[in-house]
DNA sequence: TCCTTATCGATAACCATTATCAATAATTAT
DNA sequence: ATAATTATTGATAATGGTTATCGATAAGGA
């Protein structure tokens, strides 16, 4: 439980706006690496621990979300529209799933355990389409 | 896409047996540590990589799942019961939600998306209710 | 323009997990 | 039972992602 916590000035950087700026509507669910990378081809004076800083904060902000999709891995999601996930246990591929369809009663579910629920991320693991055809095969 | 998977002969050992005995039905979703903690107090032997080798082991034939809920450290669950999981954004505390009233149309998004599902892992973030009682005062 | 201090860039430190390898023990063949 | 094969173990080194540190820089207010 946080009690104290300080109130902290936040700045605007170009930084920060070009690593929002690279991953806003990305739909590649990029690794840290792959943030790095482009943000760096754009400016070759920010360095790694910049990219981390700004992305933990973009996803405290709740601008970006962080993927605990794969267990090697950290991916991040730019991609703003209501969908969830899926990842391939063979290939690790991922797929988005859009919400629809997919009932979850948040707001029940708040009031039987008396929490109070600001996200829900769904994980679907199995195997992708062409994964299924090389084991069956 | 794994495609040669030799097959390899798979041993019954006591350090595999002691894991999952200590795993089976603990629903206090464990770190790795506490894991080791518990199966060292029993065998004083048995090594760490060996604790790291079995879980991985037990994940991989669904005996055990591992938890994607928080980013900092990985936790195990035995618990077998259908249920999804609520962290605390706050205090980091793990709360156990039952399957029911959640409906997922895994059949529908299999047809829809040419995918196997083969396991549906769902993570509720946001305030528990001390934390909620702790912003809002 | 000056002042405060959040943020930066470079790099060291941290730590969870995996790789390595000789020794051991589980299973199969004799 | 005994021997042969080899998956697994225990100890430890290596790996790699992430964070901490720190002097320098620059954002934003006075």
């Amino acid at each position: 439980m946080v009690i104290d916590k300080e109130v902290v000035f936040i700045r605007n950087t170009k930084q920060k706006e070009l690593i929002l700026q690279v991953l806003s509507n990305d739909k590649s669910h990029p690794t840290m690496k792959d943030i790095y990378n482009k943000v760096h081809a754009l400016d070759k004076n920010v360095g790694q621990a910049t990219v981390y800083r700004n992305i933990n904060k973009l996803v405290d902000s709740g601008k970006v979300k962080r993927l605990s999709i794969d267990k090697d891995i950290t991916r991040y999601d730019g991609d703003k529209s209501n969908h969830y996930h899926f990842i391939c246990n063979s290939c690790n591929k991922v797929i988005d799933i859009p919400y629809k369809g997919i009932n979850v009663p948040a707001d029940k579910i708040n009031h039987d355990y008396n929490i109070q629920i600001d996200d829900c991320e769904i994980i679907f693991r199995g195997q992708c389409n062409e994964c299924q055809s090389a084991i069956k095969r």
